[in-house]
DNA sequence: CAGGCATATGCCTTGATGAGCATATACGCG
DNA sequence: CGCGTATATGCTCATCAAGGCATATGCCTG
């Protein structure tokens, strides 16, 4: 899980999931659309690809990477654990919690608890 | 996004997130309920806090952090414009896939592809 | 099997970040 | 209002990861 944290948490090695969401890329199509050097754009697969979160495919000398579903279900399931505190319109109500914890600064204060 | 995945990726700050999933701690219990040292538990919080994934609740002189809805959510609808990758049996296809790759190199050689 | 293309790896430098410790700030109480 | 508790911040050190460049490896073609 904290894996893939870390591997979706640089922004290149973001930008190339949402890259392959579209579909299975070699490696130097990756580093032409996002404007990478072609090592990087090996690096960054290769943590991807320990991870789990992508495959590589071989065809010739090139290698297809595309992306792969479970740690994105993983991470599914773990969103499921939390789902009560962000399905619901809990959200909007923390915004007025945090609000309403500053003016009970104030009123503590006044009634002095 | 990237940012909920960095402060996601510290495995303390996890584990902290993990444990305010059961509800709203006090700084020194987090510290306790994990073995971190109260400095930095608050320099987590800090990072989690700035994220948008917990709020704060002062009571007295303690801090209440609760964990908040928004940025979890966000990761789910994240997560859902990948679904189609992960919602079906795609995951063992993709290990078959794996497979077979490895057995088209030889097959490749075979017929000259 | 030599040359060329596609990709991977190694090394180095640099910036970011976490841990530990000391200390500052905030707040309630006597 | 001074003291103790609860929390935040500053500083330093060590680790780590990303980028850049050079180069190795793999594979195909003539």
């Amino acid at each position: 899980m904290i894996e893939t944290f870390a591997a979706l948490a640089e922004p290149n090695r973001f930008r190339i999931v949402e890259l392959l969401r579209a579909g299975p890329r070699a490696v130097n199509e990756i580093g032409e659309s996002l404007h990478l050097n072609q090592p990087q754009v090996s690096k960054h697969l290769r943590v991807l690809k320990d991870v789990g979160l992508v495959g590589v495919q071989a065809r010739a000398q090139q290698r297809l990477y595309e992306l792969r579903g479970q740690r994105l279900r993983e991470l599914h399931d773990w969103l499921e654990r939390y789902r009560d505190l962000w399905d619901a319109r809990f959200d909007d109500l923390d915004d007025l919690i945090e609000e309403l914890t500053e003016k009970e600064k104030s009123d503590d204060r006044r009634k002095g608890n």
